[in-house]
DNA sequence: ACGGTCTGGTAAACTGTTTAAGCAGTTAAC
DNA sequence: GTTAACTGCTTAAACAGTTTACCAGACCGT
């Protein structure tokens, strides 16, 4: 940058304000600036940037620690969302895994307090994960990516699972199916209890038989969801529909039943939750709800920029989903 | 800083000393020092560090545009083994899409002009991706991961195709198969004609049909994968065994073939690449070459940093591979 | 008592930006 | 006719560390 200065004859102040825009360089030192950046390829470096601006334009993403974690299609959809709009903002993305010792070392708050980032968000969190209360106390701009915590004071952007569940329920329930059953994720998000909170409650609504025996949890992955089938076939083997809370659990659950001898759609129908790419070509294709993903990274990685740039409002935004008919569902049958 | 020089009566040089465990300091003054900043929970600023170091501690993962790549197993792994490396090794690592406009703006060169990253990995490159040549040019520190380019003098961490190509050929031949086809994937890439290169010799070497029509390009994609099975079948429905140059070609190709009447062994074997997760778990699970995807990420992150602090030999390492059988693959049918 | 080495520490220069304050001349507002 | 606000630019002080040259005192042998 002295260089450069040097070279147009100006200060470095100047060079500064010509990269900055600052509207009160003249046209002319402007260009002669500019050509002189050309000339000699000069780029600013961003860490004397970001030490003294105190903005560094990084983002970080927490995600949980699971082996595969980055091969996961939910995560992808949401960290493609998030990178594509933070590159658009001008922003970068920084990878974190909340594995126990990076908590434990407190690495999540010394990413803020060494002024690596921003702002974080945070992949896969629920009830268990304590130190979200970390970013609620200091103040560090977070915002939790689809889950949320209505005791905390905590931004968040969420697929709007309560009306996505509500869809569920209306189709089963048109098709006339009164044996309904739930495999649902783990309890500790809150997302998944409001799944679990809507079935409960047009059931009842419905006049229809619930409880205990009619749920069963599938921990949110195919093998949980097979075994959660077995659950509940042999508690209610007349049932006619099985409501997962994803899609690899519902999809766990058909190879289950077809396993067992009974058809999908025919005998029982399913339906997914989350519409993963993959579930379009299953056999037979899954009737599952639509979440927004993509826009639901995209949205917060909007707001958490907004929030870093001093925005003091409560984020909060709920994405609306919509129901994907496909074949694994059908009108109940004769016996149903 | 200041603050906790200040407070231990010391100057700020012996502050960053004891911080940087300097031998010069005493035992006294770096429990004192370090008794200060517990006190008063210090943290440098690593902006600051990094500005006055010329190190940055970060490293950017360079990935392919595709709409999916986060989601995908391939890169999944790599990016898993990278992530936990350079995590142990004390670097972050910035997610970079290599999208056509990323490019054009020399954004890659960027990343290193102004100091965001101190090295970079290139995943799924081949060689019409012509900007890894500036990274050659320029000399930044960049390692190719699990692909290369032989005329380029480009640092690069593969698993070993050529012998995992062996593998599946050995396996099948002993098996007795004469008529086996090959599903490749984009012949731009180097290990795709590594794989393509070792399957003629060894045809050749046992004196069997080859040429033309034996091979099919499935852009290592499970349609391109069926759609190659269909051209496949047609010009040699005599074929025996397909080898596919990655798993989803392989899982591609076992559907269409089911689909086409054949049975999957007892007609025609199939043979995959790359051993991702869920195909231990398709029916029949899919034999194929297990790559260390895992690890040639963490040691592409090794070797990377070893490069930034400045070792100057080529990097260049061929991780082993090894064959899982399962039941995808058959001894000859009689009529073979 | 004197020069030489070792020890533990300091002050100052350096990393490469941004930004507040200022300069001298012009112009619009009251 | 004074005050205030522009004009386009410069100077200097931040930002928060690292590193190097230097220095004072302790220790040692002669």
């Amino acid at each position: 940058m002295r260089e450069v200065a040097q070279q147009a004859s100006v200060s470095v102040a100047t060079v500064s304000m010509v990269l900055n825009d600052n509207p009160r360089i003249s046209k002319a030192t402007q260009i002669k600036v500019r050509r002189i950046i050309d000339k000699l390829g000069y780029r600013p470096n961003r860490l004397a940037q970001s030490l003294s601006s105190q903005y560094t334009r990084v983002l970080a993403v927490l995600l949980p620690p699971l082996r595969h974690a980055f091969s996961d299609p939910y995560f992808g959809e949401l960290l493609s969302g998030i990178c594509d709009r933070a590159d658009r903002l001008g922003h970068k993305v920084m990878l974190e895994s909340a594995k126990p010792d990076f908590l434990r070392e407190r690495k999540h708050m010394e990413l803020f307090e060494r002024r690596f980032v921003d702002g974080m968000f945070c992949l896969g969190v629920n009830d268990r994960h304590h130190f979200v209360k970390d970013f609620a106390a200091a103040g560090f701009p977070m915002v939790c990516v689809n889950n949320y915590f209505p005791d905390l004071k905590l931004d968040y952007v969420v697929a709007d699972y309560r009306s996505g569940a509500e869809q569920v329920m209306n189709v089963l329930l048109q098709l006339g199916h009164k044996k309904i059953a739930l495999i649902n994720g783990a309890p500790e998000a809150q997302t998944a209890r409001d799944v679990f909170e809507v079935f409960s409650a047009r059931m009842l609504d419905a006049g229809l038989e619930t409880g205990q025996g009619w749920t069963a949890d599938g921990r949110f992955t195919e093998e949980g969801g097979a075994a959660a089938t077995d659950e509940i076939i042999q508690r209610h083997p007349d049932v006619t529909a099985i409501f997962a809370g994803n899609d690899k659990m519902a999809l766990g659950a058909m190879h289950r039943l077809v396993e067992l001898g009974r058809s999908v759609p025919g005998d029982v129908s399913v339906v997914g939750f989350d519409d993963i790419q993959q579930m379009a070509f299953v056999n037979p294709s899954l009737t599952t709800v639509h979440l927004p993903l993509y826009e639901v990274g995209a949205r917060a990685c909007e707001l958490l920029v907004q929030r870093v740039r001093g925005k003091t409002e409560k984020i909060s935004e709920r994405l609306a989903t919509h129901l994907v008919l496909r074949d694994s569902t059908s009108i109940v049958s004769g016996r149903g």
